[in-house]
DNA sequence: ACCTTTTCCTCAATCGTTGTCAGGGAGGGA
DNA sequence: TCCCTCCCTGACAACGATTGAGGAAAAGGT
């Protein structure tokens, strides 16, 4: 029978008031008496009345919807990153809309420009990997549209981002590695496109020439630090004269493959080779030996961005927010995969 | 300065003609000459024009976004899940909207409501894990809005559905180990409210009554199957006068639990006890021995849940859609964990 | 009794698009 | 010449909610 959803003019109706007062009261508008509160609620349950998100947004020219963009949703990483923000955004009644840019540019653009059609109040993104030209996001900060990258960034941008110590990681991995010992210390690396990856390297570079060690090219190895990629390097690490006696990757499907390689060759983990990743993904804890890891807040990275969204949008309308940036310390988690001495 | 956004009314007035004409020339309306059409893009062009979703879904009541409810966004088969989902979704032409529930009822609950209020189009969904009352999702189909349960469901419930076959899978499990010579074969199972633990017990039970081998009770273990659970519930075992010699837990996490209280037991694996999970969780294949388990195909699932609410949608007007039920074969992904002749 | 304040509510416009209905102009057939 | 089509476009009213301005009634002060 109610097949057609009630509004508030139905409300208003049964009442005998205008819609006006119903829509004020129902926002608990101060100048609408407590009385006339009470029973628009009381019809409005009776009537099943549910709000239209849409025609609110319409005409208040806001949707309370948080556009996020991310490289692949099947990733813990990324998982764990909206999971952080639905947290916070969910809280302050915001619902979620998810884009994923499977590392294509192109895609990133579109992305972004659904979400602009869709009017969402703000948008959280990762860079895609092979991100060069910027021109989309420049779009949405001209539009005066709350934005919030994580993880990976650019610096010729001028956004809030939220990003971990990507150095400090590097630094605090590589300097464990050279206290159990380790003298002759690899590095697996991505493409140097995307700025973790330099700062990473920077970290470890840092780290040697604090204790004295030779930096040695042949030890940095450059791939996309899959699995397979990860066993080449490893493979390609022990054609060298000098075997190095410890790795630090970038990623920890890049050292498991190094570990299983160790393995596979009777490679004793950590006493000859010791090993450590990048990420502290769910995997690292289970393999054998565990792997120390870097980890990186993911969840804490999501919850940091939907904050900063959240101010930003308190901001707006105001005057331009200047970008804030947050940097996270990222936590070395050490386990047996680098622990020669217990 | 053109801080205001071009609507169709601006293009409109450009070229001197209706908003109508131009809304008809931009979706590409058949009966607008070709010379208007491109006049508009042009147009359109120039002045940056961008459609505004949220007007025309008031309009025509179609929202093009599609509503999608999981317990955590940080486990890697509702990751995939997701990915399955917006892959299909995005192609149509639609966004997706993220609702967690954290396994609590009344979230999910709120969950449905939020969506509907935000005029989804259809909603894809799994059970919380101690969802019993299913009011929220009866108003769903009430109102006529497609809705997919996936994985977890109810047979309450007249709903489309795509699980994988639970049974089989078990099944297969614990052939598989029978075949590697087990006899003496345990298994860990959830608190029986959801029907997918209750088929994996069936399918466990029937493999051993069609070999032959008699069911002991002590032998199946009820927790919340998390590492811990699955240590506990190994430690258990060990305590009885007839150690098991195979395990076929309901989740990866569980097996991981045995797995390790075996290694430090000295047990050897698979030759003493073989183990299998489920899930094929990532970590399962970088443990030592990697762990056998069942694969779900979680992003076709998401794929045809996807395609199982489109189809609806296209329906969706003539008459009510009968509700469809998908099942997908699991499969078994076997290794050294239980292989034992190899 | 009169004026001022408050308190509560109504009016009407508006957000950007789309669907319906009607109409103008060109071209063809008789 | 007239009428009938066929194409294309215009006009207008929704969709459901919000918002600012304005106004009636009640309350308060002198």
């Amino acid at each position: 029978m109610n097949r057609k959803k009630a509004t508030i003019h139905d409300i208003a109706k049964e009442l005998n008031i205008t819609a006006s007062t119903v829509s004020r009261a129902l926002n608990d508008h101060p100048r609408i008496s407590d009385d006339t509160k009470l029973a628009v609620t009381r019809i409005a349950k009776e009537l099943r009345y549910r709000p239209h998100n849409l025609a609110a947004a319409l005409r208040s020219g806001k949707s309370n919807i948080l556009g996020v963009i991310i490289p692949v949703a099947d990733r813990n990483f990324f998982g764990s990153i909206v999971r952080g923000i639905e947290e916070i955004a969910n809280h302050a009644n915001y619902q979620v809309m998810i884009c994923q840019t499977y590392e294509d540019p192109k895609k990133e653009a579109a992305a972004v420009q659904a979400l602009m059609n869709s009017r969402v109040d703000g948008i959280i993104a990762s860079l895609s990997k092979n991100t060069l030209d910027f021109s989309h996001f420049n779009k949405v900060i001209d539009e005066g549209i709350p934005l919030v990258l994580f993880d990976r960034y650019n610096d010729q941008l001028e956004i809030s981002h939220v990003v971990i110590d990507d150095y400090q990681g590097a630094y605090k991995a590589v300097v464990h590695l050279i206290q159990q010992g380790c003298r002759r210390i690899a590095h697996f690396t991505n493409v140097q496109k995307i700025s973790i990856y330099r700062e990473r390297l920077r970290g470890y570079k840092a780290a040697l020439q604090d204790y004295n060690i030779p930096f040695v090219p042949d030890y940095v190895i450059e791939s996309d630090m899959q699995l397979l990629d990860g066993r080449r390097s490893m493979e390609k690490l022990l054609t060298l004269q000098e075997i190095p006696d410890g790795i630090f990757s970038s990623s920890d499907l890049g050292a498991m493959g190094a570990l299983q390689v160790c393995k596979e060759n009777n490679i004793n983990i950590p006493q000859q080779i010791a090993i450590i990743g990048f990420s502290n993904e769910p995997f690292t804890m289970f393999s054998d030996p565990p792997l120390t890891s870097v980890d990186q807040h993911c969840k804490r990275m999501g919850n940091i961005a939907s904050d900063i969204f959240l101010e930003e949008t308190k901001l707006s309308g105001t005057e331009k927010f200047i970008p804030k940036k947050v940097v996270l310390m990222p936590e070395l988690v050490i386990r047996k995969s680098s622990l020669r001495k217990s």
